[in-house]
DNA sequence: CTGGCCTGTTGCATGCTCTGCAACATCCAT
DNA sequence: ATGGATGTTGCAGAGCATGCAACAGGCCAG
């Protein structure tokens, strides 16, 4: 809607890729180096990007400053914490904890696995949405026609054989794991490691975030994982029940 | 520079301190709604902000998962992580990686103490720039002019009664820490924590990151954790080492 | 040393694009 | 129903971003 902002708004997936000097960017925002010039640098007294001392830029540190912030600000995340630490230290494994928003999935916390094994997941970091157990279930609670538009919008990477590889038959698992009202991934993104996944649901019987225990194959079997079904649907529920009580009302002492 | 773009980027710290409406957007930034409208809709459509069930917005999953590409761009932090979590076996201890940019300190890296007992920082969290022992170092390393000015520039929060009270001390104290190349904070920061951090240098000999480790006084008194500095230095030393060994280019497969 | 080439920077005139206004829409509480 | 919130849209005017061209500075090759 805002041409320029629109423009200088791009920049930050660009630079996300790596260091550009001003010429990459002009180039692949398609305006004059000039103009270029004064967007980056707009964005430079914003601290959202940095020039580095060869002079390229990349993002900058009140970026990683603001999603910090952002993620303080997610009041599941404060309240599921807590169980999320509680589970892990029952069955050991690595917990998750993640929200939808805007055709996103999003790892927003995280308790690591107390084996020596551990798993590349970060916060923050995007999950496998065609995937991820709760990926399916966040996604699986939203309206039929959202679901179809969002399941032909995306892509169906084979991270392994077991891999969700279309949009019908993703489609098709969502439908189950909404009858079901829990998810698995078994192998589906990294072929040796599974996961289960449960629901956390607001007042209102909306899905507001999902929660998982993941283990590799090394550690328990896909059969042992799901012997912690119950467990994992126990937390979510309490989770669900105490964002559910408590008032929503952030005071915020401005 | 650019007077849309810097509106548009000054709704973002308003938003992290927590959601606003349109209205509040519109007068804390000094527009009519209905520009103030048309920046949130622009800043929308790049997922930096999202719009909750309320109509209020905050900020958006776009800013969380780009802060998280920015930081694994960084290379000091892949290069410095197995040292530090080397370091963590050895010591037992919470250990911190930091970087400076632009008047701010950040945690970009942090491995948990193998104690109950933990501290509360986050990655991605902005450092106490006055008392923390890696901001010191950090700061340290600055043209003496440029640290006059900062000096100045910054606020003094007594944390404790042993937090740096004014620009005049912090300025003695960073000469202190510069010329003995490494800094502690005791109980500057919360009263029963204390850390002793080293730096890590580039080729060229200048500060581009810091390191420490940090304990509550229930676990190792000050003393004790002092013993530790040798060893901390000589961590610091081998990331310094590897970091300007290696060729700093960076290949991206764009 | 000197010339060419590359990248980043600045001043300026043009006109596109952002702005504020006012009217409308919508919702809630009175 | 009626008033007053809040969010939204169309429009005309002008403020502001744009691209151009010229300049500055670094780097390499000759």
């Amino acid at each position: 809607m805002s041409q320029t902002v629109d423009r200088a708004l791009s920049i930050l997936p660009l630079l996300a890729e790596g260091p550009a000097d001003l010429g990459q960017v002009a180039d692949r925002l398609g305006v004059h180096k000039s103009t270029a010039l004064r967007l980056l640098r707009t964005l430079h007294e914003h601290g959202m990007v940095y020039r580095q001392s060869d002079q390229r830029y990349r993002l900058g540190a009140r970026l990683i400053a603001l999603a910090q912030e952002a993620m303080e600000n997610l009041d599941i995340r404060e309240i599921a914490h807590p169980h999320l630490v509680r589970l892990n230290e029952q069955c050991g494994h690595t917990v998750h904890l993640a929200v939808y928003e805007e055709d996103e999935v999003l790892y927003i916390d995280k308790v690591e696995s107390r084996y020596p094994v551990r798993m590349y997941s970060r916060i923050g970091k995007p999950v496998a949405i065609t995937v991820a157990a709760v990926a399916k279930l966040l996604l699986a609670d939203l309206p039929a026609a959202e679901r179809r538009t969002l399941a032909d919008k995306l892509d169906y990477p084979m991270y392994t054989s077991r891999s969700t590889p279309n949009a019908p038959a993703f489609l098709r698992e969502l439908e189950k794991v909404r009858e079901q009202g829990w998810a698995t991934d078994l192998g589906g993104h990294e072929e040796s490691i599974n996961c289960v996944a449960a629901p956390i649901r607001g007042a209102d019987g909306r899905v507001v975030a999902a929660m998982s225990v993941s283990a590799p194959n090394v550690v328990v079997t896909a059969d042992e994982l799901l012997t912690l079904l119950p467990l994992v649907r126990r937390t979510a529920d309490a989770i669900s029940g105490e964002y559910s009580g408590k008032t929503p009302v952030k005071e915020v002492t401005s």
